[in-house]
RNA sequence: GCGCGAUUAGCUCAGUGGUAGAGCGCUUCAUUGACAUUGAAGAGGUCAGAAGUUCAAUCCUUCUAUCGCGCACCA
């Protein structure tokens, strides 16, 4: 009996101790697989890519849940005999990592113009190479068992030739074409982005009502909530079914303050209900009105440049405000020329930048877009024939709807952090998720057809990834896969929960509602914060996040360790075979043990099954129930009074057992008691067999 | 505007067509015998509201309310 068991568990040494353990057996790599003649699924693999968290990130909650449910299934399915590989990385994540060495080195008073482009992108490599890696050795601490020798980068050399391939392949098939379009830009990143990288955000604004002078007298009132823009209209619209401007149509009113003569058109996007009818149109800076324009041939008056200030076109008393400075010059005018009718307040979501929070503005320009009519057919066949999977399946809803309303995909960002299109002259960078969609394949060596990694473990099985990025990412990788691979990435993808506060707010980071999973695994072991994560994580549902599951988890803990210490103390002091196998067919069993036996075998293919249905929160809850009610409280206690060869078999059997089947789950504990064990199949409980 | 989800014990949540369960909290008892990070016993719920289907509804259907989240042509 080891003495170490008549102290109360350490979570914090111990886990330490094991994972340098684990490391060194160099079990986490799928080389390490030993073929076993009885192993049911010999020659099989699993393979997992670890979504890529951002260079710039450090461990959230949602980071931590994400990882223990992959760890979970890459150690069911190696313990299952499954040759498993788990692929970690980082994601060079173009403007946030742009934005947060800039900050720096504003700090310095330094600006990326002043060192220029190469000296700038020394200093972000420098930066990465500083912290990049800082959100894996926290997913370490949690007990991730990815294959670190396997770690990606999506700016590493290889990676970058796959996204050189990728565009050129995408470039021969006449996918990528150029063109001046009304794009998404942000003035503070200085750069374009693609409709999935903005948020909405609800403001409390003005709807300002307009007078509009007829050229043939009186006058059209239009309703707006951006005044500025009136500066580079091109028409006014109204719905050709709105009778109260029947007779308005091919009229043409006189622009105030730009004294611009425009016409009156009709067009079917206008709603009749909004505002008064009749909307101002501005190709150049909304995306309905460049819609309209296209098809009225309607001039575009580029009135905002790229760092979100007035142009020439504005006219004299703007050119060089900011936009909102213009707004109130405009509106002063208009009052001043009798011509503002009235205002009223308003809410709506005003197009924020995902990245730096700015607001963003339409505007003209000449950017790279990759057409997406044909991936995206691939992708929705992918799911609607069944070959992908989304766990829970309502998710695939989301998916679908923004594939068949696709548009193309904007793919340039003019910023310096990232993959250069390679085309001659051209600056711009490629947007990241160009890169991380080539994620489950260009991380086993794609473009080298060749590469073994790539032949034994693409198509990877599972992706768990967060709901927010199912269209951003996951859908992207299902097209990319399907188009340079001619597989589908995977085959089943979960979207696990959303962790919100406990009043079921957003956690975040600046309103200092996010919870460090970090600190949880200082307070109470890594064990215990899978425990609390995954206790809570039932059917996919959001979680009203409660510590006390992680303090149950400790005490689950504590009671597991010193259940190991009972069953040791009693099997330790008498001479028997400790069972490794559920042989008990010369053993004379009573009705007790009989029961539990039988109930272990009901929790086992209970637990088999919860996983592979992704039922994590499901499978814990009926081996705590298990291990606490039916083991300890009741056979433990029965055992007490029973002190027969038969008992101490079937409890050590228990025992062993019991801890195979936790071990996805609560790696760290059942790895240190099954190191004390006398008897046991395999060095290490990560690679015992299953059955 | 459209869609999705939630609504069950004080709190966080499971669950089932046949008069409800867990963790934490609460009450009472047990004190050095694996564990007080414990054990035993217990209190506590008209399962959001209404209507319907059914022998029977917390569970199925419809509607309503509240909260949350997506999406949209948010001018």
């Amino acid at each position: 009996m080891n003495e170490k068991f008549n102290q109360p568990y350490n979570p914090k040494e111990t886990e330490e101790k094991i994972y340098k353990f684990w490391e060194q057996s160099g079990f986490f790599a799928p080389e390490a697989h030993q073929p076993r003649a009885d192993n049911p699924n010999e020659g099989k693999t699993f393979t997992i890519v670890l979504p890529p968290p951002n260079v710039t990130g450090s461990l959230h909650m949602g980071h931590a849940l994400n990882a223990t449910i992959q760890d979970i299934l890459i150690r069911y399915k190696r313990m299952q005999g499954y040759k498993a590989l788990w692929i970690p990385g980082t994601d060079h994540a173009g403007i946030a990592t742009q934005n947060v060495v800039e900050k720096q080195l504003k700090k310095e008073g330094l600006s990326r113009h002043q060192l220029g482009r190469e000296k700038f992108l020394e200093k972000v490599w420098e930066w990465k190479e500083k912290y990049g890696n800082i959100i894996l050795d926290q997913l370490k601490k949690l007990g991730a068992s990815c294959d670190w020798s396997r770690t990606a980068f999506t700016m590493d050399e290889n990676y970058s030739k796959a996204v050189q391939e990728a565009f050129n392949h995408y470039y021969k098939k006449g996918w990528i074409y150029q063109g001046e379009r009304v794009v998404n830009w942000c003035p503070r990143c200085g750069t374009s982005l693609s409709d999935l990288e903005l948020e909405y955000v609800e403001e409390k604004t003005k709807l300002w009502y307009i007078k509009y002078s007829l050229k043939r007298g009186g006058n059209i009132i239009v309703a707006t909530t951006r005044p500025e823009t009136m500066l580079g209209d091109s028409a006014v619209a109204v719905n050709p079914k709105d009778e109260r401007y029947e007779e308005f149509v091919e009229q043409s009113v006189l622009l105030p303050i730009q004294n611009r003569e425009i016409p009156i058109i009709a067009d079917d996007l206008v709603e009749k209900e909004f505002g008064t009818g009749a909307v101002k149109v501005t190709p150049a800076h909304d995306f309905n009105d460049a819609q309209m324009g296209e098809k009225h041939n309607l001039p575009i008056y580029k009135i905002i440049d790229e760092k979100g200030r007035m142009t020439q076109l504005a006219g004299e008393i703007c050119e060089g405000l900011k936009v909102l400075e213009c707004r109130e010059k405009v509106i002063e005018k208009l009052k001043e020329l009798g011509l503002l009718e009235k205002e009223e307040d308003y809410t709506h979501g005003v197009a924020k930048c995902y990245r730096c929070n700015g607001i963003v503005e339409p505007i003209p320009s000449l950017q790279w877009f990759v057409k997406m009519d044909e991936l995206a057919k691939s992708a929705i066949k992918a799911v609607e024939s069944g070959r992908i999977r989304f766990h829970p399946q309502k998710w695939e809803k989301v998916y679908l709807d923004w594939l068949k309303n696709i548009k193309d995909w904007c793919i340039s960002r003019q910023i310096w952090w990232g993959h250069k299109i390679p085309i001659e002259g051209v600056n711009d960078v490629m947007d990241t998720w160009f890169s991380s969609a080539l994620w489950p394949f260009a991380t086993l060596g794609w473009p080298d057809k060749n590469n073994k990694d790539l032949k034994e473990f693409y198509p990877t099985q599972v992706l768990s990834t967060a709901r927010d990025i199912i269209n951003l990412w996951v859908a992207r990788m299902v097209f990319s896969g399907t188009e340079f691979m001619g597989k589908e990435p995977f085959s089943d993808v979960i979207i696990h929960a959303t962790i919100l506060t406990k009043d079921g707010k957003r956690m975040s980071k600046s309103l200092g509602t996010g919870i460090d999973p970090m600190g949880l695994i200082e307070k109470y072991g890594a064990d215990a914060t899978r425990f609390g994560l995954i206790w809570q994580a039932m059917g996919g549902q959001d979680i009203h996040w409660a510590e006390e599951h992680v303090m149950a988890g400790k005490k689950f803990a504590n009671k597991i360790w010193n259940i190991a210490r009972f069953v040791l103390e009693r099997t330790g002091i008498s001479n028997f075979q400790f069972p490794i196998s559920n042989e008990f067919s010369n053993l004379k069993l009573s009705k007790e043990d009989k029961e539990i036996l039988e109930k272990l075998e009901q929790v086992k293919k209970s637990v088999e099954k919860d996983i592979e249905n992704y039922e994590f929160g499901q499978a814990l809850h009926t081996l705590y129930d298990f291990i606490w009610h039916d083991l300890a409280d009741k056979y433990i206690e029965y055992s007490k009074n029973n002190n027969s060869a038969e008992t101490l078999t079937v409890l050590y059997f228990i025992l062993y057992t019991v801890l195979k089947l936790l071990h996805p789950f609560m790696p760290f504990i059942t790895e240190e008691i099954y190191q004390n064990l006398p008897s046991k199949n395999a060095d290490f409980l990560m690679v015992d067999k299953w059955e």
